[in-house]
DNA sequence: GTCTATATGGTGATAGAC
DNA sequence: GTCTATCACCATATAGAC
């Protein structure tokens, strides 16, 4: 039994029925392995989360420095961090949901650690709008609140996203990039 | 001790720590009681849940009522939802986050009748953005996402928002029906 | 109405045999 | 590496005295 495994089946549980109530059992139970076995492969349930909100944001945060370093305008950056975002959020959508909605339950140590990390991320889609402003094809009021916004709309999809449901990933984003770029523009 | 005050200060622990993590105990210590007398004042912990959800999304849906048969264009509509939704945010902020964040831990009875409650919320957002496409203001390919993406916005807010931050409510409404809007005016 | 005390069951984690 | 059995603890909820 492979750690990978492990963490994909607890991502699972917790992501239906949160941190607190997903218990061990249930997680030794998704693997068919005895709660004993499963202490052997992994520390404690709080290293299990923490283990899956580091994979999800380094992964998240690797995955947008091509877009960063891109020699495209702040507009096609903005449209490929929400391209990637979403495409992440669409292929691991347990994952995703344990990042954004069980931070709380780290403990206070693990907890400072990760926000700063998280912040750092929210700060490279800030960074795009700025660099729109910048090269004049933007007008935003406030860039550290349109980043919130932009972030805000990609995250919340991950409480109603269906992989099986009318719109792909792609759709979404194109579709989400499309309003909102909108109100970034110049005009 | 009112039904009023134990409701209050459970919305606070549970926005904390979670339906699962937030304990009897917890809430009886914050309200000083015994568990006992607290058990003399409610039925149960999820009971409590249930007050909570309930209280929230009906009031929530009482104040997008004058909005919708408000007899102006469907633009200004949008935007006193927004104010709407994010005045309400601010004023009951535990509330808030209790209602968008802690409904998968209902009993699945209680979640079958609270999910078409909060899908009808949605629907007047949807329906504020299908009559402009009907006025002819507004040009959006899919009512149904564009009313996702609006209500993804304000319902993120809930992560962030700091009633000592620097942006007020009012500020945050203004400028996110701002962005949105200009992305579904007609061009 | 409020309390102390307790019933009953689930929890994370470990000991020790194989 | 995997198991059964168990520990110490905390949870929701209730009984019964005042």
């Amino acid at each position: 039994m492979s750690k990978e495994a492990i963490l994909e089946a607890a991502a699972q549980i917790i992501r239906e029925k949160g941190y607190h109530a997903a218990s061990m059992a249930d997680i030794a139970n998704a693997v068919d392995l005895s709660k004993a076995t499963l202490y052997s492969h992994i520390d404690s349930k709080q290293a299990i989360l923490v283990a899956l909100l580091d994979q999800a944001l380094e992964t998240l945060i690797e995955d947008i420095q091509p877009v960063l370093t891109a020699n495209v305008p702040a507009d096609e950056k903005f449209r490929r961090a929400m391209h990637a975002f979403l495409s992440y959020m669409s292929e691991n959508l347990d994952l995703s949901a344990v990042l954004l909605l069980e931070h709380r339950s780290l403990d206070p140590e693990k907890r400072g650690e990760h926000i700063p990390r998280r912040d750092e991320y929210e700060s490279y889609w800030r960074q795009i709008i700025e660099e729109g402003v910048a090269e004049g094809i933007f007008t935003v009021e406030d860039p550290s609140l349109s980043a919130k916004v932009a972030l805000g709309v990609a995250s919340w999809t991950v409480m109603w996203f269906n992989p099986q449901g009318r719109l792909s990933a792609e759709q979404i984003a194109d579709q989400s990039a499309d309003i909102l770029l909108e109100g970034f523009y110049k005009r």
